[in-house]
DNA sequence: AAAGTATTGATACTAGTTTCTCGTTAGCTT
DNA sequence: AAGCTAACGAGAAACTAGTATCAATACTTT
């Protein structure tokens, strides 16, 4: 059976916290604050459970390792910042893609990566 | 100064004859049919020959390492086949791209990847 | 054709990320 | 509160991708 241990509670809390898709690094630092004991293989363990369990998915970008973000927020796509490194969720979909479609292709699924500088690093 | 070798000759003509993004393995195999003693390392030595050189550039797709293509094309996007996991190139884009950037961010590029099925895969 | 050296191929190695091992800790149940 | 054992922490190990090493090969120039 499953228990609740304080190192899971840090890492959800740290999600939730975040708001925005976390690597395996910065879930560690955050949940930290909490756990300060907290042990990288840990988080990978809890990464693992809680994807499998679906309380969490992987967001993959180019060239990175993959980041995790709370599931089940609907259709987005993501913002990287060039300056922080980090990853923010953007609203909306620009649409328009089965006219880019090639002919004879199956289109399924799409994703779609904005970078530039966040508010913060703007500034 | 720049010698002009079978495998180097072998991995331009793979590029060309291929016309779509290829992985290092990809490269590999496909060169190893004209110099079939081709070494891995050779392909990487001249992936990065060609690519300082400007000749090729690099395809991030997320959760890929990279692949490369012959440089030079303009601005375009890539359909990732789930079937044969090969990559093409798409012409267009979905533009629109400001309405969703948050306020306060500061947009500079953007990519977007196509998944399905390509049309060998899909028949 | 010979000499000089860039390039090759095989293999060892590095770097980064994720997983495994195992003794210890701490939730949960009774 | 005692016992059971899931989960933890630290470090070793595995995996992958890419790079370095070095003797042998093969382009180029003379």
């Amino acid at each position: 059976m499953q228990r609740d241990t304080r190192q899971r509670r840090a890492i959800r809390a740290a999600f939730k916290e975040a708001g925005h898709p976390l690597s395996p690094k910065e879930l560690l630092e955050l949940a930290r604050r909490e756990v300060e004991s907290l042990g990288i293989a840990t988080v990978y363990r809890n990464l693992r459970a809680l994807e499998k369990e679906g309380w969490i998915e992987a967001v993959e970008l180019p060239g990175e390792s993959p980041r995790y973000e709370v599931a089940g927020k609907g259709h987005h796509h993501h913002f990287h910042c060039q300056d922080c490194d980090r990853v923010y969720e953007v609203e909306g979909c620009p649409g328009n893609l089965k006219s880019i479609t090639p002919e004879g292709f199956e289109l399924e699924s799409h994703e779609f990566v904005l970078y530039g500088r966040c508010e913060t690093c703007a500034a």
